[in-house]
DNA sequence: TTTGCAATGTTAGCAGCTCTCACATATGTT
DNA sequence: AACATATGTGAGAGCTGCTAACATTGCAAA
């Protein structure tokens, strides 16, 4: 990286090294699957807009479905982040943030529908980069975080931790697909899913405590 | 030249027109998207196990998503029907035979990663081939109508049953999401997804009905 | 500075896919 | 028997992902 210096433009200089390809082709295949859902992405279409020849992309992703992981390990930590904001806009430990935490979780999704897809979309086989594995670990271990703090100061059991977050995570990640696959226009229309994780969250919490009180 | 007639080898019909071709090759589709996923499954492939010309299809598809369309409306009639089963397993209006339904809508998802992904998965702008759309609007009115007989005689106002039929619906949805996506290995290995549904139904139910006594 | 190597880009080309068009063959109705 | 229609085939255009051989540039040691 260049420190300072006062070019700040990227003067392409050559034509021939583009310089920042893999990044642009990052980005335009960020926008590609913005426009036409990830399933019809082409490779050729992102050189296309990234102006190199189709053979490019191979001198920095192995594949077509390299560079794919490659954006959805970018789409975690842009999502880990949105969730640790979310949850600091609230008293530690309160539902208020807990649920602030799911409705980013959605705002997220309905944001980004084609990129929440590819990050959680991945049934392949070879675990998903390693890297895209640990940023999605990272990625639930902040509501892990967020619950524990909601259970008070014992913190409970692992299992205890696990038993309230995986299902709050099942609400929000339900509430997602729903939503971006367009299935609430059907059924239930003019949802607002702010108010719906809100509800189910408060719902579910106040029940599973009820219970962990007999 | 005699053509035609005799002929040792048991003459297999025609040879020249296949029959039941369309039924061939959503089955042929149907074990294609199993195997390899969604995504990577080729038309050309499917022609090959039918033992048909890669043009054939086009006498009854439009194209390529229709086919898709077909057997994406194929697997909501299949999972309508198991719901109704599910729910009738126990006594109506009870809260075990709306955690049955939710047990069977994910048990369907596990048997049939693929199938559940296309059917979900359609984020197509032209609506679902309206059939598909009907097809999945009746699924949804199986749970709606185990909720309308859980909240007793009433049954409540239409805002309140969307209200306790949606939120169940997300647990569901993502749990299913989550679990044939693996999403579960690297968090919580081993979940129960029987044991899952049923407490997260239950809590959230004895929550919303608490809230609803206020 | 010069020289050599590694990184990064290009062109050409193969194989495979979707889909179309003209043509062939079977089915059924009159 | 003869026509109209439904359903299949073969050839081919225009894509795509990916590879191989070659070209250009940047960097670092000599």
């Amino acid at each position: 990286m260049d420190t300072s210096s006062g070019g700040e433009e990227t003067a392409k200089k050559s034509s021939y090294h583009h310089g920042h390809l893999r990044e642009a082709l990052l980005d335009a295949a960020h926008l590609l699957i913005a426009e036409h859902g990830p399933e019809d992405f082409t490779l050729a279409e992102a050189c296309r807009r990234a102006g190199v020849s189709t053979a490019a992309p191979y001198r920095h992703f192995a594949d077509r479905s390299a560079l794919i992981d490659a954006l959805a390990a970018r789409g975690f930590t842009q999502l880990t982040g949105r969730l640790r904001t979310a949850r600091d806009r609230h008293e530690q430990g309160s539902v208020q943030s807990i649920v602030s935490m799911g409705q980013a979780y959605v705002a997220f999704a309905a944001a980004e529908p084609a990129l929440f897809r590819l990050m959680f979309g991945r049934h392949r086989l070879p675990p998903p980069t390693e890297q895209a594995m640990t940023e999605g670990a990272g990625c639930f271990n902040v509501l892990l975080e967020a619950v524990v703090a909601w259970l008070g100061k014992t913190g409970g059991t692992p299992a205890e931790q696990l038993d309230i977050a995986v299902p709050l995570w099942t609400i929000v990640h339900g509430t997602s697909h729903l939503l971006i696959d367009h299935d609430f226009d059907n059924v239930a229309p003019g949802t607002d899913v702010d108010e719906l994780v809100a509800r189910a969250t408060e719902a579910f919490l106040a029940g599973a405590s009820a219970k962990g009180r007999e």
